[in-house]
RNA sequence: GCCCCGGUGGUGAAAUUGGUAGACACGCAGGACUUAAAAUCCUGUGGCCAGCAAUGGCCGUGCCGGUUCAACUCCGGCCCGGGGCACCA
């Protein structure tokens, strides 16, 4: 009983820039593309359950989005028990014991005890879960992209680039909404042994989430008021006697404090050079920048006096802020003590060259006080032993993953079910969603920063929250409604969710690696925590489907001209390369005629030509519209239907192989489903198949089939299934084997591959019942006889006979015709149908 | 820079995990049927050498070494291509 569901996720910035761009409504452009998909989808004959299709941008599904958000935000993440548990569980218990058993995330040093929190106002009592709560709104830096006129979350800003049209991001203090994914770090890390993924994806994931162990470290600064610290974090606290200088984030707080009068000068320029660079920038070239505070640190061993400076290669945002920088161990440290003379103390003896950093862990310590002489990685625990009794520091984890940006300023998402009173933030009811997306004229953006439900009197006037879910809630849950998408009570119901469990295979690109797979990871784990589902892992299996690319076709315009130049001869003149349609050429050789007439502009085009031929240039890139390099799968499937397609499709390799499109080798799929279909039906003596008894050798090849086929389907290895066929249908040909006792079972294998033959052939057999599932897309049939010799000819998977033999009407023309005459020409290789005739239901009868 | 994944005929690729490398298909060459096409069928097709021939020999899975009776497969070091991460202490 398999689940095979299709649906659209609808919602988000893709949808919504395309919209703007081409100056309609989302809702619109989404409906369109949908219908297109859908007759694709047809077209290619995928056997989805349409029962269940959904779209993330219906009511009746952001309706539970919205409910699923609202269980995130009155839910809390217990470190104790390691999972998510309700809020009210948590004010019960700082009703009885204050916060001391439960450190607040979002601000690490609160403390307070019950009598406290009773004296707390509601507002600040709402301000103190707020950064308890999974869903959560705060300020923090965000990525800021202008021309979007949005946030955008990590993954989606490529290179200091927006993902999503290349457009320029900068970092920006903003109010958002924010899922604390990081509490889930370790259950994320766990999780991935318990599903297969490729090692590549795992890996992925394992360095997104970035998890570290290391120490926590106080180092007193010398001169100050007492009580004046500069906590860092590091990995390798074995190397604290190799500390030859501090180094701390541009925005860490300490700057103001302790930097030095003589140095303030010097101090605020570095920070006014600092603020001046964009991330891009920042990340394009990574120059040595940095500028000494005035302060020492004090190493807590042996009270060496360590300067403390500023520089932009330490991250505010990660572990403290601030770093002891170790230079014969590090690279980073040690390049930058060379540019800023710094003395380096050598702990590692003849493991530091001078030259550069040595990250070893093997090494004997040397000029290490206590640790001396012992291997560094037996010394990290001693070192953080040592630390931990002294009562300047502990042991910590840290993480590079940081909590996933959730809102966005946009309109096309859902909104969330938020009221804000007073500054504090209220959910609304149950009762009260699906909160309805409203009508808007115009998408701009609203005042402060805020999204275009700003704009809306009848929205603010609730003080509802004017962001929208980003494009990745719908679809952080879309597989669990798929098990009951019709449920109005629930998300889907408990039975159903435990039925189907988890995905068995889930089939997507690795691009989804640290975005969707993570966060949906995350909504499963909260879902179960919560005891809404019975698993929390939502995927068993992963597999990473190749691409299909595009290989595209270049034309060379001599600059300045009308006049092209074929591309073997390019090098002798000044030219632009130009994108031209595929479809105008043949192999490398430009169709001249067709390419005047693409466009006026090139109705008047010249052509320089090589050996009387125009030769364009060729790349392989990702298939797109833009690049007119794209090939419709409707024109493939017209020419050699539907089954020969899907079956060329997968004999082109590996599933997880990228590759790009060429149908040379399609003839050898069409040539071999006419030689399956001859086992069955003869050119000239019509029906073969008979209901003999098989010989040994016929059921050997069956078998062996059976056999191969299983094997290559539980491999996923589909281009070696065909051949499989391939090899049967030789073999059966060359043993004269038309027998029903053996064809019959390899129509059963053969249905996933092509379907349409499959259930035509298997009906033709006189079996009783379908072989494919009810919702299964049926094309038009058509049914032919020559001189009353019957002659079924699959239109499914499209066979086209030979066309010397003459067709006569048998029956006059009836009701619904459901071809015409052009689509018939096109058939029958350009001949016109004299006639069509519609009979028995679904047959039709074709004259040429 | 770091981390993954690949590299096999003219082409797409197989090789069930260490056991006859190149299955299957495309392309190409030759042949049969046909007035001729189309369709269909048959034969050959990694390279080099010997032979009229059946056939036989040698070399071959990016490069160089190693383990093994046996290596596309395992180990070490390079080269090339694709993908991911990117100052995470």
């Amino acid at each position: 009983n398999v689940l095979h569901p299709m649906g659209y996720d609808a919602f988000g910035l893709p949808a919504e820039q395309y919209a703007i761009d081409h100056g309609i409504h989302p809702a619109a452009s989404t409906h369109a593309n949908i219908i297109n998909f859908r007759t694709q989808l047809d077209n290619i004959g995928f056997s989805y359950d349409w029962d269940r299709e959904f779209r993330t941008s219906d009511p009746g599904y952001y309706k539970w989005t919205q409910w699923i958000f609202l269980q995130l935000f009155a839910a809390f993440f217990n470190r104790h028990t390691k999972k998510a548990e309700k809020i009210e569980e948590l004010v019960a218990l700082f009703e009885k014991e204050g916060n001391k058993m439960h450190t607040s995330p979002g601000d690490p040093g609160l403390r307070f005890t019950a009598d406290e929190w009773e004296n707390f106002s509601e507002q600040r009592k709402m301000d103190v879960l707020m950064d308890y709560r999974l869903a959560y709104c705060g300020i923090g830096e965000v990525n800021w992209c202008e021309a979007l006129g949005t946030v955008l979350a990590n993954d989606e800003v490529i290179n200091g680039v927006s993902e999503r049209g290349g457009y320029p991001v900068v970092r920006k203090k903003l109010r958002q909404w924010y899922l604390r994914i990081t509490e889930y770090a370790d259950r994320l890390l766990e999780g991935l042994q318990q599903v297969e993924f490729s090692d590549a994806m795992k890996e992925m994931q394992t360095n997104w989430i970035g998890k570290s162990s290391g120490a926590e470290i106080d180092f007193a600064v010398a001169d100050q008021a007492t009580g004046v610290t500069l906590r860092v974090y590091t990995t390798r606290p074995d190397t604290i006697f190799g500390v030859d200088f501090m180094v701390i984030a541009p925005e860490h707080e300490l700057v103001d404090i302790i930097t030095s009068s003589g140095q303030a000068q010097a101090v605020d320029d570095y920070l006014t050079y600092v603020k001046s660079r964009s991330e891009r920038e920042r990340m394009a070239e990574k120059k040595i920048s940095g500028v000494f505070t005035g302060a020492y640190a004090l190493n807590p061993f042996n009270g060496r006096k360590i300067p403390v400076w500023i520089s932009e290669y330490v991250l505010a945002g990660y572990g403290t802020g601030a770093i002891m920088a170790v230079p014969s161990g590090d690279e980073r440290d040690h390049k930058f003590a060379i540019h800023f003379n710094i003395p380096i103390t050598n702990i590692i003896g003849e493991y530091y060259n001078g030259q550069e950093a040595n990250p070893t862990k093997d090494a004997i310590l040397h000029n290490s006080g206590f640790l001396d002489g012992l291997v560094m990685k037996d010394a990290i625990d001693v070192a953080i032993g040592a630390i931990e009794e002294k009562g300047i520091g502990t042991r910590k984890v840290n993480y590079k993953m940081r909590d996933a940006a959730f809102s966005r300023q946009r309109y096309w998402g859902e909104p969330f079910p938020i009221k804000w009173i007073d500054g504090t933030a209220y959910p609304l009811d149950e009762t009260e969603l699906p909160l309805l997306l409203p009508e808007v004229d115009t998408y701009g953006p609203g005042p402060g920063g805020e999204g275009p439900l700003a704009n809306l009197p009848e929205w603010t006037g609730q003080h509802l929250e004017t962001n929208t879910m980003p494009g990745y809630a719908g679809s952080s849950w879309y597989f669990l409604r798929y098990m009951d998408p019709h449920n109005d009570k629930v998300f889907a119901d408990r039975k159903a969710t435990d039925y189907w469990g988890q995905v068995d295979l889930y089939i997507g690109g690795t691009e989804h690696a640290v975005g969707h797979l993570l966060y949906s990871r995350m909504w499963t784990k909260g879902l179960y925590d919560l005891g809404y589902i019975g698993h929390d892992e939502p995927y068993r299996r992963l597999v990473n489907q190749g691409m299909i690319q595009g290989s595209s076709r270049f034309v060379y315009r001599v600059r300045g001209t009308n006049e092209f130049v074929s591309a073997g001869l390019k090098e002798n003149y000044e030219t632009d390369e130009i994108h031209v349609d595929v479809n105008f050429v043949d192999g490398v050789e430009l169709d001249v005629e067709a390419f005047r007439n693409w466009r006026t502009e090139y109705n008047e085009a010249q052509f320089i030509l090589e050996d009387g031929k125009y030769i364009c240039g060729t790349l392989t890139e990702k298939m797109s519209k833009r690049l007119y390099n794209t090939v419709n799968p409707d024109d493939l499937v017209f020419k050699y239907g539907a089954d020969t397609f899907r079956m060329y499709e997968m004999f082109l390799g590996p599933v997880e192989m990228s590759k790009p499109w060429d149908t040379k080798g399609i003839e050898g799929v069409h040539r071999f489903l006419k030689k399956l279909w001859r086992l069955f039906y003869d050119d000239t003596k019509g029906r073969v198949w008979t209901e003999e008894k098989a010989t040994d050798a016929e059921l050997k090849v069956l078998h062996q089939t059976i056999r191969r086929i299983g094997n290559d389907t539980e491999r996923f290895s589909f281009n070696t299934g065909v051949s499989g066929f391939m090899i049967a249908v030789n073999e059966l040909t060359d043993l004269k084997c038309t027998k029903k006792e053996i064809l019959a079972p390899l129509l059963i294998l053969l249905t996933p591959y092509a379907p349409h033959i499959a259930e035509e052939l298997w009906l033709q057999l006189g079996n009783a019942g379908s072989i494919l599932d009810a919702s299964y897309p049926v094309f038009e049939e058509k049914y032919v006889k020559e001189n009353s010799k019957e002659y079924p000819v699959s239109v499914n998977g499209k066979l086209r006979t030979t066309m010397n033999i003459s067709l006569e009407a048998t029956q006059p023309e009836v009701e619904g015709l459901i071809l015409d005459n052009a689509i018939v020409r096109k058939w029958m290789d350009g001949k016109p149908a004299k006639r069509i005739v519609y009979v028995r239901g679904k047959m039709v009868n074709v004259v040429v």
